[in-house]
DNA sequence: AATCGTATGTTATAAAGTACGATTGGAGAA
DNA sequence: TTCTCCAATCGTACTTTATAACATACGATT
């Protein structure tokens, strides 16, 4: 029904995984296998795929991707990102859910897209 | 202690008010009058100053920027924008304080830059 | 008045993202 | 089979966003 894709998505997750950090897509264009070397578009494409499928996310404060570490998402979700270590958790959290109800009916907002993004420094690198 | 500046930073607030939505840097540089154009780095130097002292936010989501109203932000803060009438709204919460400080507990993991957006539709263009 | 330090301006380029025409390869028709 | 059609994918070339590196003006310091 159509060309077949020369990217392999388990590829790119497998990428994004070994790197643990967030990578540009720039950086994956380097670190995926050549010959051939995929294209930026190509990149973006897998990784617009990727995300519609809640198994990569884009932070948007480091204009990077990540691979997803796959729970469900039953809540929202705070990313929080060490600068020190690049190490990267979501916090899943219900505390949230509920802030986003009472935004939603004090304001009636609704919401398509959220972003919630905390860098800074984890227990770790401070301690360091 | 140093050259006068060309672009003055309130010239810039005033022109990102009168824009009322979120500004790339280079909206900014085609509104703002010549003679001399200011140059790209000029523009971000001057984003970055007015940062600082909290009077513009950078919209993560949509790599842009926006004069801030100019409360004390008091609490933490979320971002509302409307993709339709691009109206941003800062919704300041303390629910929100009291979040972090649950997460903090939890994770141990400092904060230094937050990133809390929501994009998605205002009230008004959604019953439009 | 010579020198210095720093904020500013400028040039050039890096990094991030995408519009759009070209290509592939399978489905169905003849 | 061989053809045509078409949707998914690819890749060129470009736009947009951002910054590194360099140059300069000018008040402060000696």
């Amino acid at each position: 029904m159509a060309r077949a894709r020369t990217l392999d998505d388990d590829l790119l997750i497998k990428v994004m995984k070994r790197a643990a950090r967030p990578l540009s897509a720039y950086d994956l264009l380097d670190l995926l296998p050549d010959e051939p070397k995929p294209k930026p578009p190509v990149i973006y494409r897998a990784l617009d795929r990727l995300s519609a499928k809640g198994q990569v996310h884009r932070i948007e404060s480091l204009k990077a991707f990540i691979a997803c570490d796959g729970h469900k998402h039953n809540h929202e979700t705070v990313f929080t990102i060490c600068t020190d270590c690049n190490k990267v958790e979501e916090i899943e959290d219900h505390g949230l859910c509920d802030l986003m109800s009472i935004w939603k009916q004090k304001t009636n907002f609704t919401a398509q897209q959220k972003t919630f993004e905390i860098l800074g420094q984890c227990a770790k690198c401070l301690a360091a």
